[in-house]
DNA sequence: TTCGAGATATATCAAGTCGATATATTATCG
DNA sequence: CGATAATATATCGACTTGATATATCTCGAA
């Protein structure tokens, strides 16, 4: 039940609608999470239910319909809960590893480009965390997650330019036949 | 249709089954990407349907009902057509990073534990990698899937031991108000 | 030798999730 | 004044996950 927990940890920082948690989700969660709108109003809708969030109409003033949720001393009790029973994991979807791992299938010119895009990622996602990083007091938690975002785009920037021209120079090289069920050890 | 990608490429280094698939998906593939059981299958099916897969039976042998896949030319022309239309992106999904984000309304054995289980899974991955790093003769583009793997982990496993202390120390400090929409810049 | 654990192999299902889309109001700015 | 963007909720089909069922084969320990 991954999106309730976000949604409780959204709303432990501030009370918000559905919407206000969707922009959250793109900027300061952004970088290890998102959720869509399919799943985040389902999930708000069964908290509710679930009497983990209290939920006060907006009408008439500026929006219609506006729908602004808060934590229940129940729901905080959850998200305490879940956070503690959620074993510490991460994944990585990356087609451009995806793209590197078959490199050799690809003309030049398109690797050429691939790394030019991901650079770009980079760069920008490195902009936006180092602009973050200094200009308000984080708990320490917070400044964790930023600065790892830091070192590690910092990482991946600096392999990728410090390989680039290898990879543009050999990658029309065949790789070996994949050994028999796994690289090398098993 | 990223599994159908994920199942041509696979078949583009060996032929193999479903199951055979699976299990690159656990280990060669790991790092950037996976799939179940639930999405292999239909996949592979629906790509035989295209003509991009033949499929020849072994029974009797060993196994039962053993559907053993290869590509055909129209198979390998379609993974590199989608290889070359795919955007170069990646995606972290960190449960662990959701977790330090919330650091503070953790109890600190609580958080104690969350980091020695991240700090033995980055332990974990980065021997792992190092240990197929130099045993075979990999494509530069692999190559390169590897290093990768071998800077992120070093620099979060640094990045972990470094804070450790101060994080343990620091976290029940509660974090500032979040600024209006987001922090700080926008 | 036989017994059980584990690996091999295919397949399906409910539940959850994404990405796109529809709808409608309000704010902004030339 | 009109266009564009932002705010806001909601739904839908298609896809994916994680679990489960089924069955056979392999190999080492009792």
């Amino acid at each position: 039940m991954s999106v309730k927990t976000l949604c409780l940890g959204a709303l432990s920082l501030r009370d918000g609608t559905g919407y206000d948690i969707k922009k959250l989700f793109e900027s300061a969660f952004s970088h290890f999470h998102s959720a869509s709108y399919g799943s985040i109003y389902p999930a708000l809708k069964q908290l509710q239910a679930d009497g983990l969030l209290d939920c006060r109409l907006e009408p008439g003033a500026k929006h219609p319909d506006r729908k602004l949720f808060s934590l229940t001393g129940e729901g905080r009790k959850a998200l305490v809960d879940e956070l503690t029973a959620m074993p510490a994991g991460e994944q990585l979807r990356s087609d451009f590893l995806l793209l590197m791992f078959f490199a050799h299938l690809l003309p030049t010119e398109v690797l050429r480009d691939k790394l030019a895009q991901m650079e770009a990622y980079y760069e920008d996602e490195l902009s936006y965390l180092k602009s973050i990083a200094d200009c308000a007091e984080h708990s320490a938690g917070i400044a964790f997650t930023i600065e790892q975002g830091i070192q590690v785009y910092t990482a991946k920037l600096g392999l990728l330019r410090d390989r680039r021209e290898q990879l543009l120079k050999d990658h029309r090289e065949i790789p070996k036949e994949w050994s028999e069920n796994s690289p090398c050890t098993d």
